[in-house]
DNA sequence: GGGGGCCTGCTCA
DNA sequence: TTCCATGAGCAGGCCCCC
């Protein structure tokens, strides 16, 4: 090992354990690393989340393992030939550099705790931290000096510091706070860039032009003017590219500030013994590839190791870190952000209790759904992240024909992907939208929806229109599925109603005239209960909706509905003789004791509706496979096929193969993230 | 056979 | 006994489709 800090010594193993100080923050100069190291190393060892770092870092190193490997596989002629490359590479982002704009970077100073202290003055100079037991948001510099800081667990940081007080997050005392810092910064550059509650830059180009004063003097008075309006302080930096100007607020910190000239030799200067974690975008991880592997500690290696680095990452990582060398950065006022994803995700104790599980996921998705239409959107991928019990995280995306309209459509593909990894123990499920429509939808657009509320709903007019644009490859097979599905319910009335437990409010305050609330199966009135399964209401939905299933029906084969008005629609209605259906409905499923599956065990409560409408779609594939392999029914192998859930198909048609699994001790993947495609 | 979409895992703030 | 939440981006690899 190069680096003794990385190699660790035997009888101090803390040394090695980087998880907690990873990089010291503003106001920790004094601390005593190495003591803040052990207890956090003797507090975490033997856990499950410090075998999981362990494993972590076994990987990391495994990485720079065949960094250097393919170091020393380069030849003399590589070498040279990478070394020109990158000479290239360097002239030309050289010629890029921008000196003509001012930057400036503005940080308020451990912003929580700082306006907790204003709340609570008895706080002041005493140590403090925002957050919890569990985990620590943000601690004032009191604290600091205990080696406490953000992403701690408060255990540790209590440990570190025993008189620590503990103060709860509040976002939304820093939300108003935020706001009126951000008045102040709109004086200085109305486009100002907002990176979180408590940073953002400002182009302050203009405003020194107009009126003649120099960057200092405008970093000085925007400081004064955040303090008179929230009696807060704050930091900056002043450089002429963004890169530089977060750098420099850093320097001068609590409550100062840091200019650096907007020129060549200055920046040059300034940046070459900068040690490369100062950057923004290199992290632990990739710090630790470049020095270990490497031997790259400052900006200024960057430019002498530029040969290796052209070598053995990508053209995008190498100009990266090119760029980091000289100095450079965005000098642009960016394009307008647009948000590409929106997510949820909640922690838990770990567990493998599946209704706990799907409990917890139905909130997520009901959460999701009301911060998307907050905001007016919606997307057609869904991902679904878990952690399990031994902090491996891993993620199940699906990206949908259509585009996501309701929570019910979020739970209904969550469940999926989350049934796919059962059993399963975890400790975190999370849940994420992407793939947005380019244009928003307003809060209640009733011209797109679900198949499954369509099917239930009808068109805004009241009228039962099959949606053709939504009737293809994919989503024929989910209305396939939704209109077997709804045959089979109404083929067991007691069933029927129980089918959509999450359909909410919103989407049946439409004026549509023939909805029937199956929203309410949840907390209905036995009476109600009564009312809504009763054939009347059952017929209600099957008249209203022939024309569609009808008109779907032409154009797909089976299923049909019974146009002859018949209240109940029954699987007899498919296009299935009548033995196969008798033999189907002697296979029908009967849940003992309410919970068990009659034909094969299957545990599964009452309120696992979809799941169990799932399972006895299973059943009753089973059953027609049986039949059709017995009869040689092309019709009824249609339908087989059509039973088989759709995410079934694909997942034996496209499935990616899967990586072991990390607990499985198999999980060994050789190339790190940002190298060359073609190394071998 | 190659382009590109899709998915996963990982990184960083 | 206890180790977060959220957003964004990218690389790599698989696989569909032209």
């Amino acid at each position: 090992m190069e680096n003794g800090e990385t190699a660790g010594d035997a009888s101090r193993p803390w040394q090695s354990y980087h998880t907690v100080y990873t990089n010291a923050k503003a106001g920790m100069d004094g601390v005593d690393k190495e003591k803040v190291q052990r207890i956090v190393y003797e507090m975490s060892k033997g856990s499950k989340y410090f075998e999981n770092e362990e494993r972590k870092e076994s990987y990391m190193r495994q990485k720079i393992e065949n960094m250097r490997v393919q170091c020393t596989k380069l030849s003399t002629a590589d070498i040279s030939h990478h070394q020109k490359v990158a000479d290239r590479r360097i002239a030309e982002l050289e010629a890029t550099r921008d000196l003509s704009r001012i930057w400036l970077h503005v940080d308020m100073d451990a912003f929580y705790a700082a306006v907790e202290t204003l709340s609570n003055p008895a706080l002041k100079g005493k140590p403090m931290a925002v957050g919890s037991m569990s985990m620590i948001s943000t601690a004032n510099y009191e604290a600091r000096r205990y080696g406490v800081r953000a992403a701690m667990p408060g255990f540790i940081a209590r440990k570190l510091c025993p008189e620590l007080i503990f103060v709860p997050v509040d976002f939304l005392k820093y939300t108003r706070y935020s706001t009126l810092t951000r008045e102040v910064f709109q004086v200085y550059d109305p486009n100002f860039i907002a990176t979180s509650l408590d940073e953002a830059y400002l182009d302050i180009t203009e405003v020194c032009k107009g009126r003649s004063l120099a960057s200092e003097e405008i970093a000085e008075e925007l400081r004064r003017g955040v303090y008179e309006k929230t009696g807060l302080t704050c930091s900056a930096g002043v450089a002429p590219n963004r890169l530089l100007a977060k750098i420099c607020s850093d320097i001068n910190k609590p409550n100062g500030q840091f200019v650096l000239p907007n020129d060549q030799m200055a920046v040059m200067t300034f940046i070459s013994s900068l040690p490369i974690r100062k950057i923004g975008g290199i992290g632990k991880v990739t710090e630790h590839i470049l020095r270990d592997a490497f031997g790259i500690s400052t900006c200024k290696d960057m430019l002498e190791k530029s040969g290796l680095l052209c070598a053995l990452f990508s053209r995008s990582s190498a100009d990266f870190f090119l760029s980091v060398g000289l100095g450079l950065g965005k000098t642009d006022a960016p394009q307008l952000q647009t948000r590409k994803s929106m997510s949820n995700e909640r922690t838990f104790s770990a567990t493998d209790n599946q209704t706990f599980l799907y409990e917890k996921l139905a909130e997520l998705a009901e959460m999701l759904y009301a911060d998307l239409k907050k905001e007016g959107l919606c997307g057609k991928t869904l991902t679904l992240k878990l952690k399990t019990a031994a902090f491996e995280v891993r993620t199940r995306a699906m990206t949908l024909q259509n585009y996501i309209l309701s929570s019910e459509d979020i739970f209904k593909h969550a469940s999926k992907l989350l049934k796919a990894e059962l059993p399963i123990s975890i400790r975190l499920i999370g849940l994420r939208v992407s793939h947005f429509r380019e244009e928003k939808f307003g809060p209640s657009d009733p011209a797109q929806k679900s198949i499954t509320n369509f099917i239930l709903q009808g068109d805004a007019s009241g009228n039962n229109v099959v949606d053709h644009s939504c009737l293809e490859s994919n989503a024929v097979d989910d209305f396939m599925m939704d209109a077997a599905n709804y045959l089979t319910c109404t083929h067991n009335t007691s069933d029927y109603g129980c089918k959509y437990p999450l359909d909410i409010p919103q989407l049946l305050d439409s004026g549509y005239d023939n909805v029937v609330h199956v929203e309410k199966n949840n907390g209905l009135l036995d009476g109600e209960y009564e009312e809504m399964n009763s054939p009347d209401s059952i017929g209600r939905i099957s008249e209203s909706h022939e024309t569609d299933i009808r008109h779907f029906a032409e154009m797909n084969s089976p299923p049909s509905c019974n146009k002859s008005g018949d209240n109940v629609t029954t699987v007899s209605n498919l296009e299935v003789d009548d033995a196969v259906t008798s033999s189907i409905q002697q296979e029908e499923i009967l849940w003992v004791d309410d919970y068990k599956c009659s034909v094969c065990g299957i545990e599964l409560p009452p309120w696992f509706v979809d799941e169990r409408q799932e399972h006895s779609d299973f059943h009753l594939a089973e059953r027609l496979q049986e039949t059709a392999e017995s009869r040689s029914s092309s019709t009824i192998h249609m339908m087989k096929q059509r039973l088989i859930p759709r995410g079934k198909l694909q997942n034996q048609s496209r499935r990616k193969k899967q990586k072991p699994s990390l607990d499985q001790g198999k999980y060994l993947p050789i190339d790190i993230f940002f190298t060359k495609s073609n190394q071998n």
